[in-house]
DNA sequence: TCCTGTTATGTAAACGGTTTCATTGCAAGT
DNA sequence: ACTTGCAATGAAACCGTTTACATAACAGGA
């Protein structure tokens, strides 16, 4: 490959005028530039980006950390990143976590030793806290798809409590009362701040959440159908699941079909996160919309805000959910 | 941030011993790598990769370039090749082409530029042919979920008209022969393999395929629900549908089920992919494995064998596919 | 005419490691 | 005792750019 000396001396030149025809070419005489330029042509020479990151401390690259990348929602959400990345010329490293401490602990020394400007991490986990001296973490650091709104780093993410809350009163305003939950993996921040928000809105209608009725499992199909069938093959009594996600839901439509149950007459499903294979579901599900993509690109905006000293406005945006109602749900029928 | 320099004046050593420290410590005494490292430690020294990687002119990092990062089975595929990236010590630039042919040239520039050592194309096209001098094009790439088995650059696939085929044999022996295609879009290789098995199969059943039956589309959710309606709209005497991807079935079965058709004793209607929601729809779907996390998998492990020189066996692997038969297709009924 | 400021370009020093080659010390072989 | 060879380390060149600083040419103002 052609070097910046190569096309230098092609031209006539000296090497900084052919730096300076690729990075300010409104500093040399259109002649030279011109000159520069062929020169460059003719040798197919392009700058090395491994040169000139190393001498200038930069890769325009972040890092993405993702929880499992095989999953719709963090699909989505890396898809919104990557439309905002390539908009403002960085490069994405992804890393799927697995959910692992240690890779994710790989991840600040990435920026450490100048492999990614930033890293944007999905999910619950910050692991910035992860840094052997949390405290002065400097790196650049963006959280979606968590929770932690009252840190220092900017973070991306919904009303989780809030939005279950809504999904919630939609139940019980159609009258159920007896309402199990599906919970997903115990512990999570994201899966109590759900959980409150069901309770709340329970709570408002003078309803007890029965803990009888919860059942914790995996955010996946398959968690949501064991979850379910656990839960149904010990109570029989609800008359509407509340899910913590559309896979989970949908995994318990599947469970809930195959018990011999009608759906929605027998019992009402809901999910959450609004993945586009709720609407295709039969019945079609009854969830709240999560807008993934834009997470996605907030975070990255946002990461370009930090990269560029230049951050301004809201560092801590909660994005707007919203119930989208289809046929999972359906009045409860009074018992005359 | 600390550099080598620092290091060895604290250890009373040369840059050449610290460095040596970090990447052959057999070289070292041991007394002196003891110096060194806790010199290294006490200054939280980590070599800058940007330094390293220019010097050494390597990158350890693989572009991998998904027409839509966000779809389920290439998302699949992604998660495969990370596995065994990491394994490897590469890193994975992720590029969502969008199947946009400027991004995908782009992605050949990477690798000259020296952003990336090699790139992994997923999809329909081979970038690398887009190349101003294709024939001379020599950087690493491998390319999967594509077809081109007879190309030069390793490719890993399944063999998609045998697959099909199956498929349709399988249709066929149960009787069905008025079959539609939900086929993807037209014109795509994939699109086309998958048309000549089936067609092969209907031949040697003695049908012949009814181009009026074959409707083409996204490969995605809403395709398979508008080909659906196009087709079923027009016409109505066939007992099965061959939908080309998981998606397109499962936006069929929707379509059909608006339609108040009965799955699958009215129409059947077959997959391809086996993701995971197929097990969840309802009917589940009966559909052909594509083994995406192993194309995956593979990939990378052929991108590591170029990338070390040493390329050994198949370099055109065609993974096994395998029938996986649920409800959503029934024996057809013979008409009295 | 001389001084000053501006513009276009060149020179050379970084950037932070790796690696080749040379040097030294010491053990083993004759 | 003298050579030989190996192991451990150091000195310095090098990777391919960018950029601070120096220089030269030239225009405009006093």
């Amino acid at each position: 490959m052609a070097q910046i000396r190569d096309v230098s001396k092609l031209a006539g030149v000296s090497p900084a005028t052919v730096s300076r025809a690729f990075s300010d070419p409104g500093k040399l005489s259109a002649e030279t530039l011109k000159k520069v330029l062929a020169a460059a042509e003719e040798l197919n020479y392009k700058p090395s980006s491994l040169a000139q990151l190393f001498r200038v401390k930069r890769t325009n690259t972040v890092l993405v950390m993702v929880p499992d990348i095989a999953n719709v929602l963090f699909a989505r959400v890396v898809s919104g990143i990557e439309r905002i990345a390539a908009d403002n010329g960085y490069n994405l490293l992804v890393i799927d976590t697995k959910d692992n401490k240690d890779v994710e602990a790989a991840g600040i020394e990435m920026v450490e030793t100048y492999r990614a400007d930033g890293v944007i991490q999905l999910g619950e986990r910050a692991l910035r806290w992860l840094h052997r001296d949390a405290e002065k973490c400097t790196i650049p650091f963006v959280h979606a798809i968590g929770t932690g709104l009252d840190e220092s780093y900017p973070t991306v993410t919904i009303n989780n409590q809030a939005a279950a809350e809504s999904m919630a009163n939609y139940l019980l305003s159609l009258g159920h009362r007896k309402i199990g939950v599906l919970a997903g993996i115990k512990g999570r921040l994201v899966t109590q701040h759900r959980l409150e928000g069901f309770r709340a809105a329970m709570n408002a209608f003078g309803v007890t959440l029965d803990e009888g009725l919860v059942e914790y499992g995996a955010y996946s199909l398959a968690g949501g159908a064991q979850s379910a069938q656990r839960l149904l093959s010990r109570r029989r009594d609800a008359t509407a699941l509340l899910a913590m996600s559309d896979e989970i839901a949908i995994g318990a439509i599947r469970t809930a079909q195959d018990l011999g149950l009608r759906l929605p007459e027998d019992l009402s499903i809901t999910g959450f996160d609004n993945i586009e294979f709720g609407k295709y579901c039969e019945p079609p599900l009854t969830t709240v919309m999560q807008p993934a993509e834009r997470i996605g690109e907030v975070a990255m905006t946002l990461m370009c805000g930090v990269l560029r000293n230049e951050l301004k406005g809201e560092t801590h945006p909660l994005l707007p959910t919203e119930l989208v109602i289809r046929n999972s749900v359906c009045r409860v029928v009074k018992p005359a």
